[in-house]
DNA sequence: ACCCAGGTGGCCC
DNA sequence: GGGCCACATGGG
């Protein structure tokens, strides 16, 4: 068996799926506004606590604006910049948002090389809304994943295209054990900081 | 007064 | 292709 799944194994054995820990982004069947709440969150959250994007999607809740639709039809996302300024660079995710939400409500079908045309759309974000939000079997890679693939000497090259090619070369090609294995990688670092337990 | 949080685009070489 | 940098807020 490969290092990579190994260490999958492991994650899991340690921790149990995921499911538990993140219901709503692992689930099987998402409703529009789960969507919406990963998709959106995805972009806000950027460089930002989850804690602080999620007041900027509480404050858009408010607002009745957590919606692609009602986003992607405002004449401009100025009215979004009080809403989202908890969640930082408010001068840039308005605008991100607002792109995204128009070009959900123009693709049926969403595409990654297309997402990565949007201003504001880089790779981490646009895999974490395809695998989370609309479950498609893409990996996501993040500081998280690199700190791992380090500290378990996996790979000298640590860019973003090799280290996903390389998830996905020596994993079985499936959604649910992307969504798992990332979300497990992510909770097993937290893990470190707040609540002492072992590094795998 | 620092440092960090599930990045990205624009420069520069 | 890689190395810097600005972008902005809130919490520890």
């Amino acid at each position: 068996m490969n290092n990579i799944y190994s260490l999958y194994l492991d994650l899991l054995k340690k921790h149990g799926s995921p499911g538990k820990y993140w219901p709503q982004w692992c689930s099987k069947s998402k409703s529009e506004r789960d969507r919406e709440i990963i998709a959106l969150g995805a972009i806000l959250t950027q460089r930002t606590s989850w804690h602080n994007a999620e007041l900027a999607l509480l404050n858009l809740q408010k607002a009745n604006l957590l919606s692609f639709e009602k986003i992607g039809q405002l004449k401009s996302p100025e009215i979004l910049i009080p809403l989202v300024r908890v969640a930082g660079f408010y001068q840039s995710k308005p605008k991100r948002i607002f792109a995204f939400s128009e070009f959900v409500l123009k693709n049926k079908i969403l595409k990654r090389e297309e997402l990565l045309k949007i201003k504001g759309i880089g790779p981490e974000t646009a895999d974490t809304i395809l695998l989370y939000a609309f479950d498609k079997p893409t990996f996501v890679i993040d500081e998280y994943t690199r700190k791992l693939i380090k500290r378990h000497n996996l790979s000298q090259n640590l860019s973003y295209d090799f280290l996903k090619n390389l998830f996905e070369e020596n994993l079985p090609p499936q959604t649910r054990v992307y969504q798992d294995f990332h979300a497990l990688i992510i909770f097993n670092q937290k893990d470190q900081r707040g609540w002492g337990m072992k590094k795998i």
